[in-house]
DNA sequence: AAACGAATCAACCGCATGTCT
DNA sequence: CAGACATGCGGTTGATTCGTT
């Protein structure tokens, strides 16, 4: 029994984005919020799939979003909450001997982090975050001789052999994007678990990765409560991001009349722009 | 100015997880 | 409890932009 496909692919529309799309989306989602992503691209017209639609939303179109570069403060930020999550855990639901066995690989389930990080930046994506990691951070952090999973310098960040196994089956997986690597385990640190990553399998690796992070952000509470809210790898409890963005309005819309048609698509009725004047959403770019 | 390669980033894909029935 | 479904996440891809020759 096959899992049916998040949407009806034919006749649906990829690729990137047209403006008069952004509109219809950023319209809709402004005056009505989102209950169920499928029914929003039916309901604002558009021939896309509810994937694609909350995905141009939380990482391009959301009116809170910062574009640009991101600052020093949030650089450091993020290296330094990556020193503490890693980008990648391993789920307590397996077994430790499937750690040593290179054909179980594909069982570990692994959950990321990026999103937990990017929580911690309000205005910013996870995939903002990863793209910025793998492409700024992690040169900035091999150019300083350390090593970007685990914040170590390269040379001493390779005691596990287990850890060789796993990056091993990563570099497969990376070899593609990382091509230019090479030399003293400089083209092996990509994607490996830290080495000071329990091999309990539980939860994420904080262990030690606090002893060895450059900690640079002294600005930073919310850092220094991240770390101080993982005792031992516990998980964090962390704030919803919907708290940190505000946007809890706009999913507590009127959907009942929206979906027995009262709301209309088209009728929105008030001045979405206005609405984020102050947030940098400039009207002039959609009209 | 043209060609080429590298870098960047928006978007897609597949899978995990949570919820509901 | 199992299956169906919706959503969210991380990995990857590919088009575009930028820099160099």
């Amino acid at each position: 029994m096959g899992r049916q496909p998040c949407c009806e692919k034919v006749g649906l529309k990829k690729g990137p984005w047209t403006a008069e799309e952004d509109q219809k989306l950023v319209a809709f989602l402004l005056s009505h919020g989102h209950c169920c992503w499928r029914l929003v691209p039916k309901l604002a017209g558009l021939l896309r799939c509810g994937k694609s639609c909350r995905l141009r939303w939380t990482n391009y179109l959301r009116p809170d979003l910062k574009r640009g570069l991101l600052s020093d403060d949030e650089e450091k930020l993020v290296i330094d909450l990556h020193s503490q999550l890693g980008n990648r855990c391993v789920s307590s639901s397996i077994p430790d001997i499937f750690l040593h066995v290179r054909v179980v690989n594909s069982l570990l389930v692994l959950r990321r982090r990026w999103s937990k990080i990017a929580a911690r930046l309000p205005g910013r994506t996870d995939n903002e975050i990863k793209n910025h990691w793998n492409t700024h951070i992690r040169k900035k952090l091999k150019k300083m001789g350390l090593d970007p999973v685990t914040h170590q310098p390269v040379a001493a960040s390779r005691a596990d052999p287990l850890e060789d196994l796993q990056q091993e089956h990563c570099d497969d997986k990376a070899s593609s994007q990382e091509s230019a690597g090479s030399g003293t385990g400089a083209g092996a640190e990509e994607e490996a678990p830290t080495s000071a990553e329990p091999k309990q399998g539980a939860a994420c690796s904080v262990s030690t990765a606090s002893a060895v992070s450059p900690s640079p952000c002294s600005s930073s509470s919310a850092s220094a409560s991240a770390s101080a809210a993982t005792p031992g790898g516990a998980d964090v409890d962390w704030p919803d991001p919907l708290d940190l963005f505000q946007v809890d309005a706009i999913i507590d819309m009127d959907w009942a009349s929206i979906l027995s048609g009262s709301g209309g698509g088209g009728d929105i009725g008030v001045d979405l722009f206005d609405q984020c004047s102050d947030v940098g959403f400039d009207q002039e770019v959609w009209m």
